[in-house]
DNA sequence: GTTCTTACATACATTCACGTATGTATATAA
DNA sequence: TTATATACATACGTGAATGTATGTAAGAAC
């Protein structure tokens, strides 16, 4: 049917097949979905599938990392910024959980990366990376959080940590459960929980 | 080899069965994981497994259910008990992150159950019986917070549900970067660090 | 001891998804 | 205008996993 189109086409056809396998990973699992049924999702066969990706595992792999950059990259920038340490904290996890809520692709690529690839030993790079970038987040919020007015005993690492915590906590709740609550509308106090038992009440961030 | 021996025996066999799907189930997710697997964990052949479970599907649902209530009920019996309600609360997340790192048991059908099984409807019985659970528990801590102390601005269901998210978000976090933190040895701190953030810093619970 | 049933093991059929090989039409370069 | 490479579609081979059908030895009932 539709032969040779010119190159943005073929951009455009890549760029489906990521949207669309990114979707069908994130609902059936990695070893659930099929390469036919992220085809069908794109649009084209197989054979567009096969001509772009290697196979199923550089198919994922590519698209986490090209989608995430772009879906996350909104959110992680609110750990950035002239505000105080806690204010700053605050509006990370207010926009991670309006964007779990609203954004598609950053809920997809979130479902997948945390659901795992476990049983795709293919997919081990992804993982490593994933490791990676659990302790570098882990880090970066100890930083942070190392320059906030703390409570007495609690450390900038379990802070840090709480906040990974209550951000994947808060994630994994409802997409297991999507009718318990809405993140996006509790997201302000949901937020303003975790810093209070992190803060000192006087503290201004 | 091994031919026809007690009741008993066959007993241990479908004990085993469950135990090795349980296991298999965890660690591939129910989509990858594979009869085969399960049988040659359990010692047996497929056939064993044909004898005493009709499809991989009811497998599945059996081992969750059987291997959930005796795994989960101590710790869920923290929620239960004269001490104040903020005390309970308090032990029953150190109980839930001491079962998470030291309880294999615990440990694979929480994993199974936070993975879920989407891409496999035939399971649609087991995750609807999860989403009444999560909102029997909603429910639950919401009655014991409605008893306790909180700070102002912090409404009851909002306390039951940061402490959902406390528990979840501590499993799947540790349960994806198990290198990241120590559940066992963090929890009174973490657990503390929640109950700080929901209840009145002068309320004994 | 005979018979019947249980508790498996073994062998087979079928499906299904992956990966490959090949065909085809179009843009581009010469 | 011809040749070549690109961007797919189509058709095929293959393996793995599921479910079924059948075989078989051992306890229980009589």
């Amino acid at each position: 049917m539709s032969m040779r189109r010119s190159a943005e086409d073929a951009a455009a056809t890549r760029r489906a097949l990521l949207v669309a396998a990114l979707a069908e990973f994130a609902e059936s699992g990695y070893a659930a979905a099929t390469l036919a049924g992220v085809a069908a999702r794109a649009g084209v066969t197989r054979g567009a599938l096969y001509h772009h990706f290697s196979d199923k595992a550089e198919l994922c792999l590519t698209a986490i990392e090209e989608l995430w950059a772009e879906a996350a990259m909104p959110v992680w920038a609110r750990l950035d910024g002239p505000e105080p340490p806690v204010r700053r904290v605050t509006d990370f996890l207010v926009a991670f959980f309006t964007a779990l809520e609203k954004d598609g692709t950053f809920r997809e690529v979130y479902a997948l990366s945390v659901r795992g690839a476990e049983g795709a030993p293919e997919l081990a790079r992804g993982l490593t990376d994933k490791q990676a970038i659990m302790e570098r987040w882990r880090g970066q919020l100890t930083d942070l959080l190392g320059a906030a007015p703390l409570r007495p005993g609690v450390s900038p690492r379990t802070a840090a940590l709480a906040v990974i915590t209550a951000a994947n906590g808060t994630a994994v709740t409802w997409l297991a459960c999507p009718d318990l609550f809405s993140p996006a509308r509790e997201a302000r106090s949901l937020a303003d929980a975790v810093l209070h038992g992190l803060a000192r009440p006087d503290g201004d961030g």
